[in-house]
DNA sequence: CTGTTAGCGCCTTCAA
DNA sequence: TTGAAGGCGCTAACAG
């Protein structure tokens, strides 16, 4: 049985709520000899304080719930450790909960982490356009037990929620625009689920580029993947199919299947195909042709998460989101269009 | 303010003891009517205990700790996953810590950990060959809390650790038997740091394989690597120079610096050289030349060591340790050498 | 400056 | 079959 404050309270021959008083820094109001006497027989004897004892009359657990769709994904694990690491930083536990592809999942996490006692969650899904019922019940549970939440992009609901957001428009504009500078006109489009946010501002910035360089916007080049590798080989044969001289993929992954498929076609890229991608992993320096990408900064939207959601916690609601510009990193894999 | 075990014992006009026994479904001693009725006026107030409360008096949590290097990291990233997923599944969440590369900080999570009050603690740390003073300190404190911990690799230390292992020395093996077996004789060997557990073992089946083929051992090959993409870049001109025909990289993300090392020295893998790699991420299919590799399934891993930990927390020590035999996946990177 | 007194919400005897 | 009482370890208010 661990030592426990009444035990440190009799070996300085006091009082336990004195004990308490010093070891929580609480307004002095103590003696010097005393508090120093209680700090050096606390520190002997290697008192730790009941994490549940002070929970139950705090009701600050200084915990914090992630929840991630995959935590096996690049993206969500670095995320997650730098989550992990700015929450330790600021004396933060982070626990963690995958909830793979299922929103009822997500709402059981939401359930038990707030059972557990979390001080907030942040929710890194990538939201749809519409939220899904089970989706809103996340965030009505959170507001019903009256702690913040934070996500990656902005949702409508009313509960206190904390938006750290990145500039997919912007992105997906970058990507484009830099492929038209290129004199590329037939530029296929390698989207993700359309009914995801971040997708389809990725399509608006994609529409933008175009519409400014009065190139008429041509939905024959969309192909809607699921940013997964296999979407890329699949797509590649029907973009090629319309003559593009240049694919923007919505995420790495795909490209790499856009790779792997144009070594079956022989297809050289970037000579016969210019490929621009997205989220910037550290995979594209090393691929035999390195991949031009959008940056997409995991580790810095997840550190500014975290501290998202340390301000709310501590009632500094004021802290304003940020919204995350994107840069675009050139490499071997986007060129100018040979004529 | 949740609704507590009173309020529902008010409200069923019963007491909080009565509704304790129900809900812990304690040995019956309570009329069905009376279980019923508690039960169907629990989940309308929706109560839900206080884990805090509960935690206090029954010093149980249902939580687990787990202590990675670098949840960035593919191999740990998966393995959290898995780790998160099976225990889940069986009531219990995770804590997570990711201790970079400092020990100190390890030891910190251990002790956050416990006061916490984990039942058990995963510690998926690479052992070194000796064991460093904190590293002992870890395995003390977890035994002086008497929580039971997991890790991957043998330790010698008295505390209830329990050990899922992976057969590091027969991977090695496997992976130059496959080159030696393609008529390779001297065969580079990209390793680890050599205070690693693993990376000894991983030597010593290559040592094996080349007994067993009566080559002679040759030190000149073996270059030490810190399993990072840098390494493999380094280490590609050191071994050519020493002949190699083949090489034999103790990750896959070493070798993926070789081949990038590869194509700036105009060399053709794998006619001009053969690689195999070890952990077989899913990288390797998606290569210019898909890789030949060690399989390491970091789910199967994780998942293992999750129901271990959770056979130790219930007791059930006897629960003996698994030794994971690895399997070699053969891809293009390694073919007969030319004569 | 320090100690006493009450709980926090729950579980577990023990008595009825 | 049920209820009352005590206590888990700690903190917060109020006395001294």
């Amino acid at each position: 049985m661990r030592v426990t404050i009444k035990d440190v309270a009799r070996e300085c021959g006091i009082s336990a709520a004195t004990v308490s008083l010093v070891l929580n820094d609480k307004e002095c109001r103590v003696s010097e000899a005393t508090r120093a006497k209680i700090l050096r027989i606390a520190a002997e004897m290697n008192y730790r304080p009941n994490h549940f004892a002070v929970g139950l009359v705090t009701r600050k657990t200084h915990t914090i719930g992630l929840i991630v769709p995959d935590v096996g994904n690049f993206h969500f694990a670095e995320m997650s450790k730098a989550i992990e690491q700015e929450c330790r930083n600021n004396g933060y536990i982070v626990i963690l909960g995958s909830y793979g592809e299922s929103d009822e999942q997500a709402y059981a996490y939401f359930k038990e982490f707030i059972d557990k006692g979390v001080e907030g969650i942040i929710f890194a899904k990538p939201m749809l356009v519409e939220l899904s019922e089970k989706d809103r019940q996340c965030f009505a549970l959170a507001e019903s037990a009256s702690i913040p939440v934070v996500t990656f992009e902005p949702v409508e609901v009313q509960a206190t929620v904390g938006v750290v957001s990145y500039d997919y428009e912007a992105g997906g504009y970058l990507a484009s625009k830099h492929l038209i500078d290129l004199g590329h006109r037939r530029i296929g489009c390698l989207t993700g689920p359309d009914n995801m946010i971040s997708s389809v501002a990725r399509r608006e910035g994609y529409k933008r580029a175009l519409a400014e360089a009065g190139i008429p916007f041509d939905p024959t080049l969309l192909y809607e993947g699921d940013f997964a590798v296999q979407s890329g080989i699949e797509a590649l044969p029907h973009l090629l199919g319309q003559g593009v001289t240049a694919l923007f993929t919505f995420n790495d992954m795909m490209a790499l299947g856009v790779y792997k498929a144009a070594r079956q076609y022989k297809l050289k890229i970037p000579t016969d195909l210019s490929i621009v991608g997205f989220d910037d992993t550290f995979l594209n320096e090393i691929l035999e042709v390195p991949l031009t990408s959008v940056t997409h900064p995991a580790d810095s939207l997840g550190k500014e998460s975290a501290k998202r959601m340390l301000s709310l916690i501590r009632g500094e609601a004021s802290y304003e989101g940020s919204l995350f510009p994107p840069t675009l990193m050139v490499r071997g894999s986007s060129v100018r269009l040979r004529v």
